[in-house]
Parts: structure tokens; sequence; C-alpha cells
DNA sequence: CGCGATTGTAACATAATGTAACATGAAGCG
DNA sequence: CGCTTCATGTTACATTATGTTACAATCGCG
């Protein structure tokens, strides 16, 4: 009696209401949802298929025995995405795919993309370079260890270290630990603009 | 209910537009944000979430219990020790009992007293002195983050680099590379051998 | 010092959400 | 036809997140 679809006008906004779903059509939408959106809240997912709560948590709990999607209070998240308080230990870089190293990784909050991780500062600060809602940017200091700005960090472009991804790009707190860094190892000591200047002029070049 | 968020315009029930924040996203963000800025301040939590009072409390009580932030009054601080939240920080120092660093590791085993865990080389120098049946020795080294046999790496010593014990003691594959680190900062370039020695008789000169 | 303002916290209330148990109705099958 | 199975709905209750209130603890200031 509750089968809104049935009952729904023809004008009816909700276009996958106009036909009923199966069940296994309803849950592949919603895994597709979970990807496209980053979150799905289990109350719109009771008004936009027209079924009952329990038919919606019965599907996210089906997800997520599948490994599709990781359920949290109210809704339901990408399995792979990392609102987690703890660091993925086992992340890949969002640029380039290689596992990301918790010595270099970098975190950024984009508000439409979520949290994303980097590898290393040269993929991070090409990441920094295409998002244009970023929320923070964190990177990790190589002498430390600690998290800091990164876009009050000061990097070593091109040292003779090469950590991770080339031209190696390595993150420290201070100006002053970069030009001591760089006294040692070579490379060029950069602010933030200047190292995403230089590292986005370099993949240009390729192109 | 009728709470006054006086920021956010009062149309938007549950829209994600303004606050998309679940708890656990709102205290991940929290998170960010001490580690970010230094320190946050609950009454500016309050508005800028547009959550009660007591609900940041126990964001922070949430966070604090989880090791990543400290409750000051007027709101919290870096947990000073945890810049990583995750890991396996059980692990302490069979020398000084400090927790162990990741990032300066030492590992060693001996034949009586099995797997042993330094949180530096220098705690793990000094071990290995009073030890008479180390079967191997491991030090990460600090450029790359590899482990490396403690007897062959190089060390240096008393550089500008406070990282764990004092005097700081720092490990390195290959004596060129802790050369290069000594240009930069500062420090002295030792063997094996002479770390050990060097250590030692610093310790039994406060003797 | 006392006093007011701010902050921390405990206790309770409430709404939203999660979930278990049972009911229903359709489809398939002997 | 009756039976089973499956997806779904309904109901009831547990759990969680949050707000409200009251009060204690602390700070700042005269």
């Amino acid at each position: 009696m509750h089968h809104k679809q049935t009952l729904m006008p023809a004008n009816s906004q909700q276009s996958e209401s106009n036909h009923p779903f199966s069940a296994e059509e309803r849950q592949h939408a919603i895994g597709q949802l979970v990807q496209d959106e980053g979150r799905v809240v289990t109350q719109k997912l009771v008004t936009r298929f027209g079924v009952s709560r329990m038919t919606i948590h019965r599907d996210l709990d089906a997800l997520a025995a599948a490994g599709l999607v990781r359920k949290v209070r109210g809704g339901a998240v990408p399995a792979t995405d990392a609102i987690q308080p703890a660091a993925p230990r086992t992340a890949t870089c969002a640029m380039c795919n290689l596992p990301v190293s918790d010595r270099s990784v970098m975190m950024i909050h984009s508000r439409s993309r979520g949290k994303l991780c980097a590898c290393c500062p040269h993929c991070g600060l090409m990441m920094l370079g295409n998002l244009d809602d970023v929320e923070a940017a964190l990177a990790r200091d190589f002498l430390f260890g600690r998290m800091v700005n990164a876009f009050d960090a000061s990097y070593v472009i091109d040292a003779d270290v090469r950590l991770c991804c080339v031209p190696s790009t390595i993150c420290f707190a201070t100006a002053a630990d970069a030009e001591r860094f760089q006294r040692g190892f070579g490379g060029r000591v950069t602010t933030y603009a200047t190292a995403q200047a230089l590292l986005h002029a370099g993949h240009r070049k390729q192109l």
C-alpha cells in the first residue's frame, strides 16, 4: 500500500521511482550513488526509492557484506573512503596509485572529493594544483615526521635523495630545515607556490 | 527540535550543502583542525559546526580518548606524542621505555632475551653494548626508511635535529649519506664502533 | 579576597537511527 | 492446491547522537 512508485504522478521528478526496482537493481543503484556522491543518507534513499527503512538497511547490509560500501550511522560511505580517524596504511596515492609511504604521505581534504591521500609531495602538489575546493592540506615533515600545513611548508625539489616520485619533492616544516638539507643533499629550496609552479611546468613540458 | 543555529539558514534541514557533518566526520574535521592550527577553541567549534557546546565537548572527549588530541580549558591541543593516530605504537623501547617511533626504530635479536626494540639508535647502541649474545641488529636508515645492518651503518651523533634521545644519534645506510646530512645539520659522522664508544663514554662520565 | 563570567560535566530528555522478530504477499514448484 | 522461499513491510525495542538544564570548577578582575 505504501509503494509509491505505483502511485507516482507521471510528471514526478523522481525518475527512479517511476519503474519498480528489483532488489538487485536498487542495490546496484545505491552502490553507484555511494561511489558518485561519496556518501548516502539512509533516509534519502527511503524516499528516493520509495521503500521502507528496513529495506534500505538490508540493501546496505548486503553491499557492506560484499565489501562495496561501509555502513556508517545514518547512511554509508565508499568502502575505500578514509573518513576513519586512522590513517589508511594500505592507501594508494590518488594521483599515481602507488602505495602511500607513511614517511612522505600528504593528506588533502577536498570538499567535493573528501580525503585524498598522496604518496609524496610531488603527487600532493600536483593534486592541489588541480583542485579548487581544498579545505586543508597536510604534508609530513621529512625531518621530524610531523604533519604540517602544506601551504606554509618548504620543499626541496630534485635533491639527491630519491624517496618516491621524480623529481623528488621533500617537505620541511621550516625554510631553515629545508636549506640545511639542501646544503647536504642538493636540490632547490622552494616555497609552496614555487614548488607548485615548478612541478606543473615540468609536467606541462612533457605534453 | 528548536535549537538556534544562528549561523545557518533555517531551511537547510539536513542538506549537505551546509552541514554534511555526521558525528564521525565532524570529529575527524576537528582532529584535523587541531593538527593544522595547533589549537581549537570550543566556542568557535560550536558556531562553526552549529552544534551545542556539549556535543563539541563529547567530540573532544572521543578524540582525547583516541589519543588524538589533549583537552585543555577552552578547547584542545594536539596530543604531543600522537602525530600518527593509528599504528601499533604499543611497542616501547627496551632501554628507555619511550614509545618506539617507527621512524628511528632499531630491532635487536638476542639469543637470551629474544627480540628487543629500541626507540632510536641511541638506545639501540646502548643496548648492543650491554648484550653479549646478539644474533642480529637492524636500524632504520633515516633517509629512506629501510632497515640496515646496524654494525655496517654510519651514524651522525649530536646533529641539530633532535628526534628522540640525546645526544641524538641518527642512522644512515652509507657513510656518504651521513656526511651529506652532517654538512647540513652538523654533528659528527661515525662508524658503529665509534658511535658505540662515544655513547658509552658519555654515559659513564655521568656516573 | 569575593564576584561575575566562562567553561566543564553530570543527569536527563528526545529524536533519529539500528536491528531483531514477526507478518504479508507474490512467485515458484511439487 | 498447499508448501516453501524471498523480498518487503510492520512493529517493538535498543542504541546513538544531540540538546537542555543544573551545577561545579575555573578564570579574570576589581
